[in-house]
DNA sequence: AATGAATGAGCATTCATTCAT
DNA sequence: CATGAATGAATGCTCATTCAT
């Protein structure tokens, strides 16, 4: 990697995390080039030396949240050995990363719906999907440890990976409309508490 | 009421409903004022004179189709008497009004998007959160009944309902996306056994 | 045909007069949109309700201008019956449908433009090729016709006829230089003398 | 002329003749600077070192292809003496000239459209019309020797030149336009033929 | 009331030109 | 000298909205 190529990246990471900024302000929709361009302190023309599109740019965007998340995590929960713990951690990472940086949970919607698949036009970021699978492969994995160890009673995995990561997402969803309750530890418990234990008396 | 009064009152619906058919088709922001017309039958003019702008037109049809579900909730959940009953047809109804009308699940990135409060304008659906609020609270009622009949343990009531509401959420996002897998049924299992029983062995 | 047919013809056949007067003055390239909506004395967004794009308009005024000059064409030949009454009609023709209107005689070098065949990209007026062959052709006729009334020597028409049409074009592009001398009366009259009898002594 | 002005000049004619070929390729104005910079093998930044502005570069190139003609037109025609080989090796140099290079011929549109007098900016290229004039005259000379040696009619023969100029460009156009027919010869003869003899019986 | 032709504010994108290296 | 990354002025085109019929 040559001092320029690295030049070239870490502007092109700059760029993307000012843009990142303005996404979740007006959403990708109302965010105009201009703003991207003065947030990041270059100029119009410097983001198309960097990316062919808005369209580009905001899929290379999501893509690099997506990433930094997936690191993240990773490195949250690779110490860890407990199925129990991983999922607790999961499910604490996720909303650290959301929340710690100011409204970057408002980039959610728009993640989503760059996804949905259309009918006339591919959708915005080609591998959200399988993106969203592997996570949740992932999550099962580490359920299928947690049964293996009888911890857990002898789940569907991947379905139950699916239901959690839903119920994150639907956390996160509601946060974006702020409606989140102060206390997020609380939150956490309960989850964590529901997702364990059932509602059952 | 008179006839005519009726009469506007029965077109803006139908004009609200062919809106909702094209945001599920191609995203609020894609569809266009012409497109809404086209499918409702009627001149682009004629839209304003039902509803003073694209946003409200957005609006209005996102609060109808809120509308619609609240009536077949209280419909559905009215003649039921079991919390878990009660519970468990909500789930069950959630999913299938979203799924029983064509691709009407692709809306729901464009309804959060709407309800995000952002700094400079208002969000877009004014009291989306108070209605996900308010529906929040039945579900909280429906789990206190529970919990007095003994049917569930002493949770927080209005943090069990919001869980359970971003579980809701959450896989309905994953519809969206085309991840759903294909029997509904027992996805719509698991989460009832999951969230009654938990997970832990 | 219904008034309203009319009006919409009508309306852009007077947006190319206005283009064509203003691509006369600048030329296509310099030519923007809003200078030709402002000479026709619409807004910009009314050329996009009669023509797709700038290079449509372009087109469609090309065209128009080759049609007016061929209906005229056939209007002053068609009571003539001696050949050499015809090529001399010819001749004076295309010089007054140039000149007569300011500055039309200027746009011909776009026009030309217009027609040359581009490896990666189709002629912007496609068939410009075949109408000047068509042309050619009808002068080849009238050239056939005198051969055979023994006004001409027995000529290769198509060939007479090419380098007519040469001639022709080649002294309209001297005078979109500004190269045409005054009396063009006379220049009519030494080409026609030059066609007819060469120059040698 | 130091070594170093040498080389500075080789290199000016390099770049000129590479845009020539981009030119007669795409035309000037489809033609972008970074087309012409990759053609030459320099950088964009270069072409500015040796020409102030796109237009300078093209109005450079248009006249060092006239200067090209010019060189070639006096080697071929000094030897010769018989005016009427003169005009013959004129037609078929000039023709040569614009066939031999791939595509040559197809800079001729925007070559005249440069010439172009506007009624607010200069032409492009500022004395094309100078140089036309000054071909005409060349052309005259020659055909007055023709009178004084009783070789042709006594013609006016400015006009005479004209003409003949006139129809060598319509055919440089038609074979822009793909147009010319394969046997270029015999459209030679032919041209000499009909301006020798003219057309009539 | 219904319509759709007309409009122009607004935006993504291009590309000639500059200038720091 | 040579370069190409950076720039922003310039422009084609879109589409929500208006309003005359």
């Amino acid at each position: 990697m040559s001092p320029k190529a690295v030049d070239k990246k870490t502007k092109r990471q700059m760029i993307m995390r000012a843009a990142l900024e303005v996404f979740a302000e007006q959403g990708t929709e109302a965010t105009k080039m201009i703003d991207i361009a003065r947030r990041a302190g270059v100029g119009k023309g410097t983001l198309y030396e960097y990316f062919p599109s808005k369209e580009e740019l905001i899929a290379g965007s999501m893509l690099m949240m997506m990433d930094e998340l997936d690191a993240r995590m990773v490195e949250r929960l690779y110490p860890l050995v407990d199925p129990l713990d991983k999922i607790r951690a999961f499910i604490e990472e996720t909303f650290s990363f959301f929340v710690e940086k100011e409204d970057r949970v408002k980039i959610l919607a728009d993640f989503y719906a760059a996804g949905i698949p259309r009918p006339d036009s591919k959708p915005l970021i080609a591998d959200i999907d399988k993106r969203y699978v592997e996570l949740m492969e992932w999550l099962a994995v580490i359920i299928d440890e947690g049964v293996e160890r009888k911890s857990f009673r002898p789940v569907d995995s991947k379905q139950t990976a699916s239901i959690l990561l839903a119920t994150i997402d639907g956390l996160l969803f509601q946060a974006m409309l702020g409606l989140m309750p102060p206390d997020r530890e609380k939150v956490l418990e309960n989850v964590i508490s529901l997702f364990l234990d059932g509602i059952k008396a």
